[in-house]
DNA sequence: ATTGTTTACCCACAATTACCCACAATATAT
DNA sequence: ATATATTGTGGGTAATTGTGGGTAAACAAT
């Protein structure tokens, strides 16, 4: 069996540099399907962070958006909202990204960059953040994530 | 009956070395089914230690992740703590793996490793930290351990 | 057109890692 | 018992990685 494609795992620190250019993990680089043609697309994330796909799954996140129906208003708006904030980037000969500033700004982001892979997806935080959210998250619901650990972790 | 791949018994005492590398006992390798590709997963493990998994059985955690909504913020608190500690290693010419400094401090591992099969993972110890923990869980659950003794024990 | 600004594409370099080779100690085979 | 292979441990060297800039093309605004 061969290592995953797409799929990511791992915590990493890397610095923003005055370009807006972050570094995406070796490993995650090499992680990436070559189908990919070193392509991420970046947008919002559903926390202050960025989530970054590789270009296929976000495809496929187009794809089902194409089969909802626009005579929904709520439809259009949900699809406006996915897609409005997402890019396409390629990285460049040494590995790294251009964020846009307002996704910068989205994400608080200043030079420290927390990068997670979540599995099928990336994320790009900024330190301090992360570590509210997920307190945040672990005080309100914690029986709800022992519940998860005990049904998922061997 | 030949011996049953990726399952892991024994206790080994092994160094770190200078660049953070430790061996891998000869025993567990052979254990490791030819489908892992001479690779494991390694990550926080709850007690203090290190926690090393086949690459099989971590992509299978894996792939009950991908399964968790997104929408959910617990589930997204969940999926983070659970892969942000794991990195992919595979063992070099001489069977050894190497550790990140990260999960060296965070097993309190300075040079003297304690491995031990665990069945279906194994766990690399500082060995007075396991000598502390495994004194606390014996006192203060001991009726348990005699129960657990009665169940599964011969 | 002439600016000024942003983006794409280079090059540079220190630090880290991957990939060798060496060798003593133990285990296995003949 | 002696020879041969395997195992655990230590280093050396070349390649990779992360980070900073420089320069020229592309774009925007005046």
């Amino acid at each position: 069996m061969t290592i995953n494609q797409d799929t990511f795992t791992g915590e990493f620190s890397y610095t923003i540099d005055a370009k807006g250019r972050v570094n995406i993990p070796a490993k995650f680089r090499q992680s990436l399907a070559p189908e990919n043609d070193q392509t991420f697309v970046i947008t919002r994330g559903m926390d202050p962070c960025i989530w970054v796909y590789p270009l296929t799954a976000w495809q496929i996140i187009e794809d089902d958006l194409k089969d909802l129906s626009a005579i929904s208003g709520i439809n259009r708006s949900f699809i406006r909202n996915t897609v409005r904030y997402a890019s396409t980037v390629s990285f460049d000969k040494q590995g790294r990204i251009m964020l846009s500033t307002n996704l910068l700004n989205y994400a608080k982001l200043k030079k420290d960059a927390f990068i997670i892979g979540m599995v099928n997806k990336i994320e790009i935080w900024n330190p301090s953040e992360l570590a509210k959210v997920d307190k945040q998250n672990l005080e309100m619901n914690s029986s709800e994530y022992d519940a998860l650990a005990d049904r998922i972790i061997l």
